[in-house]
DNA sequence: GCGACAG
DNA sequence: ATCTTGTCGC
């Protein structure tokens, strides 16, 4: 028979967010600072959309010096269509399909994980991103990572960059609280960072300004980006099919024309 | 009514 | 997000 799952309408699911929105607020209070001199791994979170098979979602685990350790995708296709603010309830169960079987194989390293994901956290109009999402359900801290502004008005207080990276400005909520950083990478695009939860915005910039390498986005978010997109094509190419990835991706992504 | 609007 | 050719630049 069917499942009783409540229907997804919008509504409720800006209720929803409501109630989270204290939850979130509180998880950064609480924060602990975060010690630049920790080593720490790092998940990247992303989504692509292949044609032929619905969602991709793809989860990555790198190391301080940013090396990619592991990796894991999962397919699926989304409940609801965008709706800008619910991106969550669209996105967000494709990264826990994903996010399960990675974090099996380390779990002894969630004690010092952060996870950067692609979109805001709390620069939103009620203060949960879909980087807050994750960041609630997982117990980790989250760091959102967005490529436009969803939320907040924008301040720009460095209008030139000379040596990036550079912090060009940030978001403002109506009160007036900064809820993102606008940085200037070293590719020359700009990113809105904001803290997702269980971090504060000044430790979430530190991160990320840390994470950044030669490249439009910082690195965790950059290869799930990269991942996500190459399987996504790699499935309506017919080069691989959703039965190759259930046996893992060793193998799978390695001299594939895809790129191509 | 008119814009704005992550991915 | 995705649909898409050529093109400017390192």
């Amino acid at each position: 028979m069917t499942l009783p799952i409540a229907r997804p309408d919008p509504e409720r699911l800006v209720r929803i967010q409501k109630l989270l929105e204290k939850l979130v607020l509180d998880s950064i209070s609480a924060a602990r600072p975060w010690r630049a001199s920790d080593s720490f791994y790092c998940l990247g979170l992303d989504a692509a959309y292949s044609r032929r098979y619905g969602g991709v979602g793809a989860a990555v685990l790198l190391d301080t010096r940013l090396k990619l350790l592991d990796k894991e995708i999962s397919l699926g296709e989304p409940n609801i269509p965008y709706i800008p603010g619910l991106l969550a309830f669209r996105e967000a169960p494709l990264f826990y399909a994903a996010l399960y079987p990675l974090m099996a194989r380390h779990s002894y390293k969630r004690h010092n994980m952060v996870i950067f994901v692609d979109g805001h956290g709390v620069s939103h109009p009620r203060r949960t991103g879909i980087a807050s999402h994750i960041g609630l359900a997982l117990g980790l801290p989250s760091i959102g990572v967005a490529k436009k502004r969803l939320y907040g008005r924008e301040v720009v207080t460095e209008k030139t960059c000379n040596e990036p990276p550079c912090i060009i400005g940030y978001l403002e909520g109506d009160d007036g609280n900064k809820l993102a950083a606008i940085i200037r990478t070293y590719t020359g695009s700009r990113i809105y960072v904001s803290p997702g939860a269980y971090i504060r915005l000044e430790d979430a910039v530190e991160l990320a300004l840390t994470c950044l390498r030669h490249r439009p986005l910082p690195e965790p978010t950059y290869q799930a980006d990269k991942l996500s997109k190459r399987i996504a094509r790699s499935l309506d190419r017919g080069t691989i099919r959703p039965a190759d990835l259930k046996h893992g991706l060793k193998g799978l992504l390695v001299g594939d024309s895809s790129t191509h």
